[in-house]
DNA sequence: ACCCAGGGTCATA
DNA sequence: TATGACCATGGG
């Protein structure tokens, strides 16, 4: 198993580029994205953030003082944005409360996965985006692409998240760039290739990721 | 007019 | 444990 996901990473790596993940500039904007991109396309959280940005609301302080309409407002064009105005000042009401994107940036990993699903609105994938992308802890991400295009290509058979993730954190180097890189090459084959339906026959997949 | 998107929570059986 | 309803906008 372990030669074939890293070959796979490879090709992907080959086919489409390095992907630079995560799109945000700060660990604090990544984290953002991470909850504004809850089952919702990416362009669309990008105008969220630039929402933010421009009313100057994209800091932990200001996300906790605003009111929670204004909040709904800047963040609307992502989705859900009731629900997401709660996780983001919940989110950002534990980040102050923990000295910040430097205070928990500080923690050890285990005990910090622990903290953030622990917190209201916080789900496994939402944290591993976190701890990786924003606070460049080793916790591979896995999402509905991983799930999918791996059980089509038959190297898993399951849809559990944990279980999936130790079979990449078990098989791969245990190097952060990869994480990062290979989740994103995920996201982009996802994107490109393996939509849920229909199920191809002639999955580009499989001929991208066969040896 | 449909399906989908870089999920998570909650109620129900 | 395992489904289903709900959250909501914008692109294809």
């Amino acid at each position: 198993m372990q030669s074939r996901l890293i070959n796979i990473h490879k090709k992907l790596l080959k086919h489409f580029g390095r992907q630079h993940w995560w799109p945000g500039e700060t660990p604090f904007e990544i984290m953002v994205g991470a909850i504004l991109t809850q089952n919702t396309n990416w362009g669309n959280v990008e105008r969220a953030i630039n929402n933010l940005k421009q009313a100057q609301a994209l800091n932990p302080q200001k996300m906790v003082e605003s009111k929670a309409s204004n909040v709904e407002c800047w963040i609307k064009p992502s989705g859900y944005f009731r629900a997401k105005t709660k996780k983001l000042k919940i989110f950002c009401g534990w980040l102050l409360k923990n000295g910040g994107v430097p205070g928990v940036g500080g923690w050890g990993l285990g005990e910090l996965r622990r903290e953030l699903l622990g917190i209201w609105g916080i789900g496994p994938e939402t944290a591993d985006s976190i701890l990786c992308y924003a606070l460049g802890k080793k916790s591979f991400v896995v999402d509905a692409y991983t799930v999918r295009i791996f059980n089509r290509l038959g190297l898993i058979k399951t849809k559990d998240y944990h279980e999936i993730k130790k079979i990449f954190e078990n098989d791969l180097p245990r190097n952060l760039k990869l994480y990062q890189e290979y989740h994103a090459l995920i996201v982009a084959l996802g994107k490109n290739y393996c939509k849920p339906k229909p199920a191809c026959e002639n999955c580009p997949v499989k001929s991208l990721c066969s040896d």
